[in-house]
RNA sequence: GGCGUUAUAGCUCAGUUGGUUAGAGCGAACGACUCAUAAUCGUUAGGUCGGUGGUUCAAGUCCACCUAACGCCA
């Protein structure tokens, strides 16, 4: 039995994720997770919120609420919405945690003590009546370029011009309009990356079976121009993990915090940590997926995210790692995605287009977004959203390929034997060619699963299911049934051990429908078909079962055309 | 303006290290079946692989230039 360590990348806490976002690393993450728990390995899979930084900030400051009380009250939205998605996060946590404040500090001190931390002194803009330094975005003012006035001290949203704080006319404090600002010295932490150059480019070169996507990315930032630069790990705002250097203080850094980037990955970590606390387990418990020195030896780590987090996954978390000279558990794959285009644009949070989690479960349950979203992944480039798409596509594959078989099978079963695997005659000729094709394809399956194919997979898959329309066709029982009743019977009780071997491949993908079909076909403890042959006589002769509601209904041109002119435009609400 | 990505049948996409008649699903046409969510199964049609030039015995697959779309940065 193998040990499958899975992350998410963690999405940000302001606001609901779109489908864009789902599909680039939470639910091919919970394919695997899924597939590797039903092939009996030992999963732990990990999801947490992003919570800390000045968006966080600035969503509280427009709902009218103490940060902390938005961020847990988001962070109970993502979760829930998680659930009705079927995301089967071992622990969903917050990198707002205790112990990721402890795990983050004692990172940061490891860095110091190696050397690896460097003190800078900066300038930066200081508000008198607020007392606190002012991030560019928390300053307002005149664009010089266009004199929009409420332009912000990093970018004129109205003209889109990168500005500096300094740039602006008549600036102002964004938290309190006052305008008595000033620039004065700050001192920020940063961290040596560029002395870690050499070790990560010969981590990055051991990993040869990675994509070239993701290593190419990696590449880039390591040689272009300057090679890898510094980074500043620390910031002056009010919400986020204060700078210590483990247990100590950080003499002249009382009044700051890391930088988002910095902690959020260590999440991935404390966040083992969240599940050991939440679920009555020791350090050990936790310490045993993520420390090379207490059991993680064996444990393969596969971490899934979007393109844009690339370099945070495979240097500066790395980074983290590295330097802190201890054994940590560093990731044996990684799988990034592309992005996913929404009816001919992006999807974008910030304007609002395209479809979003809470309202996709709103029209539609989870297995059709599923199957949908993993079957059209953004894998080797970009891919598209169209409602025309996603309409025929599910009611194809779902509703006529799918459910319509289960459906068949169900009914005919119990219309000409009752509801209970009928005994008749053993498997001939036409029942071994069958059996013969799906274990074919099933090696395909699990292969295509195995190496994170998900577009594969999802076709595979499918056609799986179409091996079960196409026996049926080829022997039709309903035929046979008028002049050899023995052998319709094998044939249905060959259709009903299908329906029931569908259920199980098709677990990772279609959670619900599922298990709908096992609790149908009364399976309560589904295992791998690990050898076809004998798994499709498992359903024996006088096994009951009842016939079940329809799996799948169809989309309607109705539906589609209301749904398409309802995310037409701009989400309000 | 710089960098990067993409450009394959009507649509959404596959095409490993260059090698026989370029593939899948959907859609279309025709046929079979009637158990089933007017579902299913089979057959067929459809592409000078964005354009031009080059390397090679051989290029969708490598190189150069061009065009278009998109992305990142400035």
């Amino acid at each position: 039995m193998a040990r499958h360590l899975i992350t998410s990348a963690i999405p940000y806490i302001n606001g609901i994720k779109h489908l864009g976002n789902l599909v680039g690393s939470q639910l091919p993450a919970d394919l695997f997770a899924r597939y590797q728990r039903a092939r009996g390995h030992e999963v732990l899979f990990l999801c947490a919120t992003d919570e800390h930084g000045t968006p966080a900030e600035l969503a509280a400051a427009k709902a009218g609420k103490p940060v902390a009380d938005y961020c847990a009250e988001m962070h109970a939205v993502q979760a829930e919405i998680a659930r009705g998605f079927r995301l089967s996060f071992d622990h969903f946590g917050r990198s707002s945690s205790p112990q990721n404040h402890a795990l983050t500090q004692h990172f940061a001190g490891r860095l110091a003590e190696a050397g690896l931390i460097r003190e800078v002194v900066e300038k930066q803009v200081y508000s008198v009546k607020d007392g606190r330094f002012l991030p560019d975005r928390y300053i307002e003012g005149t664009c010089p370029n266009c004199g929009y006035d409420k332009a912000r001290g990093d970018q004129c949203e109205n003209c889109t011009k990168q500005l500096d704080p300094t740039d602006l006319i008549d600036a102002r404090s964004a938290i309190s309009g006052a305008t008595e600002l000033e620039v004065r010295d700050t001192k920020h932490l940063y961290l040596r990356q560029s002395a870690l150059k050499d070790q990560l480019d010969t981590w990055i070169d051991s990993k040869t079976d990675w994509p070239v996507l993701t290593t190419s990315i990696a590449k880039k930032w390591l040689h272009d121009g300057e090679g890898l630069r510094d980074r500043g790990i620390t910031r002056d705002l009010d919400w986020g993990i204060p700078v210590r250097k483990g247990d100590a203080d950080w003499p002249g850094m009382e009044d700051k915090v890391f930088y988002v980037w910095f902690d959020a990955p260590i999440e991935y970590i404390a966040c083992a940590g969240e599940w050991a606390e939440a679920n009555g387990l020791s350090e050990e418990d936790w310490q045993r997926w993520w420390r090379m020195d207490k059991g993680a030896d064996d444990v393969r780590y596969t971490q899934f995210m979007g393109k844009d987090n690339v370099p945070f996954h495979t240097l500066s978390f790395p980074a983290t790692l590295i330097g802190s000279g201890e054994p940590w558990k560093m990731v044996d794959h990684l799988k990034s995605f592309n992005y996913l285009n929404y009816d001919g644009g992006q999807f974008s949070t910030s304007q609002g287009r395209g479809i979003f989690m809470d309202q996709a479960l709103e029209i539609l349950p989870a297995d059709y977004w599923r199957w949908w979203l993993l079957s059209h992944a953004p894998e080797s480039s970009d891919s598209e959203f169209t409602w025309e798409n996603f309409q025929s596509a599910v009611n194809k594959d779902l509703a006529d390929v799918l459910g319509n078989f289960i459906s068949r099978i169900t009914k005919f079963c119990s219309s000409k034997f009752g509801e209970v695997v009928p005994g008749g005659a053993g498997y001939g000729e036409p029942e071994t060619a069958a059996i013969s094709e799906i274990e074919t394809r099933l090696k395909r399956y699990e292969a295509q699963m195995e190496a994170m194919e998900v577009r594969k997979s999802a076709q595979e898959l499918r056609a799986i299911w179409v091996c079960g329309n196409e026996y049926l066709q080829t022997v039709a029982p309903w035929t046979t049934f008028k002049t050899d009743p023995e052998a319709a019977a094998a044939q249905t009780r060959l259709g009903l051990n299908m329906a029931h071997l569908f259920a199980v491949l098709s677990a990772p993908f279609l959670p619900d429908a599922s298990q709908k079909i096992l609790a149908s076909l009364n399976v309560d403890k589904p295992i791998w078909p690990d050898d076809p042959t004998t798994f499709l006589d498992r359903l024996g002769p006088g096994h009951t079962f009842a016939v079940p509601e329809v799996l799948f209904a169809k989309i309607s041109d109705e539906d589609r055309e209301a749904w398409q002119e309802r995310f037409s435009g701009q989400r309000t609400g």
